[in-house]
DNA sequence: AGAAATTTGTCCGTATGTATC
DNA sequence: AGATACATACGGACAAATTTC
C-alpha cells in the first residue's frame, strides 16, 4: 500500500496520537515508549514512518531517545529551549566573521546550526554562516 | 521551495559544499559524515537529493559508505587544516553550545573554521565545535 | 564474564504523487 | 514533455549500544 497521504501525512497522525498518550498520562514522564517494532505493528506503519513520528516528538522536547535503550518521556521540564537537530537564526557578525565577509562588525548574518550525535552524546556542532540575501 | 536550480542542480551544490568541508578538514579523514537524515535537515533537501550528492563524492573516492554504519571520509584525503583557509583554535562555550554539549558555560572547546569562497567572494564560513579530548 | 536478545541508528532500493522550470 | 526536486512511505538489511540471561 504505497503512498496516499490524503490531508495529513501518517507520521504526523501517529505523532499526534503518541503526544496525546503522553500528555494524558498513558505514557508518564520517565517511562519508556513502546519500541519502534511494537509501534509498527500497532499502527501498521513502516519503521521509517514511526521513526519520523518519534523524531517530531523529540524535536518538541517531549521525549529523548537513547541508542540501544529506547525512547523516554521527558520529565516535565518546561521551557523548551531549542533542542532540535538543525535550526536557522540570525546573528551579528563578530570581528572575525566581519573580516572574512568584508562587512562591518554587527552586520546581520544567517547562522545554520547542525548537531551531530554519536550514541546519544553530542559529538560535533557545526555552524555555517552566510550573508543575508540583499535586495539590490 | 520547489525547484529553482540556478545553473547547477542542487545535489551538485551540496556535493561541492561537503567536498569543501572534507578538504578543509572540517570533516577529517576517518570521521563519519552526518547521517543522511541530518543532512536533509541541514540543507533542507530531500533524501534523494542528499543521496545523489553523497554518491558523487563516493564516485570521486572522497568517501566510502558502509551499510548500516554511515559514510566515512577516505583516509587518503589530504588534510589542509594548516593551510590558508582553515584553522583550529580553542574557544569558550557560549550558553547555546554549553547546553548542547552538556558542559558549563565557558568550558574550552575546539573550534575548526573553514572558509568557502565562490569566485573570489566569501560565501560560507563553517565552524565545527568539538569537546577537547579529556585525559582520564 | 560472556552470549543472546532487544532496540535504536543508518543505509539501500523502490515507489507514488506533486510542483516547478 | 522531460528533468529536477520535493514529501511521503514501504520493506529489507546491517551496525552498534544496551539490557537480559
Amino acid at each position: 500500500m504505497p503512498t496516499p497521504h490524503y490531508g495529513q501525512p501518517r507520521y504526523r497522525i501517529i505523532a499526534n496520537e503518541l503526544r496525546e498518550r503522553i500528555e494524558s498520562g498513558v505514557f508518564p514522564p520517565g517511562s519508556l515508549l513502546p519500541a519502534e517494532s511494537a509501534l509498527t505493528t500497532e499502527f501498521r506503519a513502516s519503521r521509517g514512518t514511526i521513526r519520523q513520528a518519534i523524531a517530531a516528538l523529540r524535536q518538541e522536547g517531549l521525549v529523548t531517545t537513547e541508542h540501544g535503550r529506547g525512547t523516554c518521556v521527558t520529565a516535565g521540564t518546561r521551557d523548551r529551549r531549542n533542542e532540535s537537530d538543525a535550526r536557522e537564526r540570525e546573528v551579528l557578525a563578530d570581528p572575525d566573521l566581519a573580516g572574512l565577509f568584508g562587512v562591518e562588525v554587527g552586520t546581520a548574518l544567517i547562522e545554520r546550526e547542525a548537531v551531530m550525535r554519536r550514541s546519544g552524546r553530542v559529538e560535533t556542532v557545526v555552524r555555517a554562516y552566510r550573508l543575508r540575501p540583499t535586495a539590490p
